[in-house]
DNA sequence: ATTTTAGTACGAAATAATTCGTACAACATT
DNA sequence: AATGTTGTACGAATTATTTCGTACTAAAAT
């Protein structure tokens, strides 16, 4: 239950790939983001162990080559980015930042449908109307 | 036409500000935040100046008192903010953030009813034509 | 005319984030 | 055993951001 801190730009990136493949060496971690930009080997490898440090990531020592795994979840961590992010820049109200992304994004017809069966089954829950 | 940052946190904080109030002093801006936290008065004049050079305020020299004014849209900037936001975070899939946000949210009726309506006005124009 | 007040300008410290070079260690190959 | 290869550790430079102190200037008050 420990309050970690939000991950960094660069952190997330990291975690992004720890969290599609599951524990993976500096090596691994590495190629993947090679693959998008440009990034010495070293580079990774140090935030692999500053994010250690600060408790982002576990990391498997028991063999030569380390492995490391994100620590926390990307529900979890996703949940607090969004937060945060709403508190930043629509002042709390999330409803605002649906309606900009609704608006600007090019949704196909299945996803604004999945929406909408989402928000049917919040409105059954939510008769007794609240407030953001 | 040109192409500006996007402000920083504190700088977004600002803006919120000018936009919310209009054209302002620094004593005004700094009168606002001061509320809501301590912060020094040459911090927010400083930043005004690091805006200034970056373009994101215009201001108005005319008088002993400058005054200060957001040079780029609210609309505008929270859409370049949450495009970047959805690539850092959900890899750009904006679908992804709004069944987030709505799963974490507690939305009232009428909010989500307006969203539901904003749907259904974009399936209209699915079916009838595509936008590229 | 002096002094006080209310403003701007500017330098620079403090902090945070990102990046990478160099050194060292373990294992593999000859 | 010597050499090469593939790892990790660590220090430190770089860049961005945030913050504020000190100096200066114009206007207002005495």
């Amino acid at each position: 239950m420990e309050n970690l801190p939000n991950p960094t730009e660069a952190e997330l990136e990291i975690l992004q790939t720890l969290w599609q493949t599951g524990p993976c060496s500096v090596k691994q971690v590495h190629g993947f983001l090679q693959e998008k930009r440009e990034v010495g080997y070293t580079t990774i490898l140090k935030q692999l162990q500053i994010m250690l440090e600060k408790g982002l990531v576990h990391r498997d020592e028991s063999a030569r080559i380390h492995l490391y795994q994100a620590s926390i979840s990307e529900r979890n961590t996703k949940e607090k980015l969004v937060q945060k992010f709403v508190i930043n820049t629509f002042q709390g109200s999330s409803h605002q930042l649906v309606m900009q992304v609704l608006g600007n994004s090019v949704a196909s017809a299945s996803e604004l449908a999945e929406i909408k069966k989402l928000i049917s089954k919040l409105e059954d829950k939510d008769t007794s109307s609240e407030i953001i």
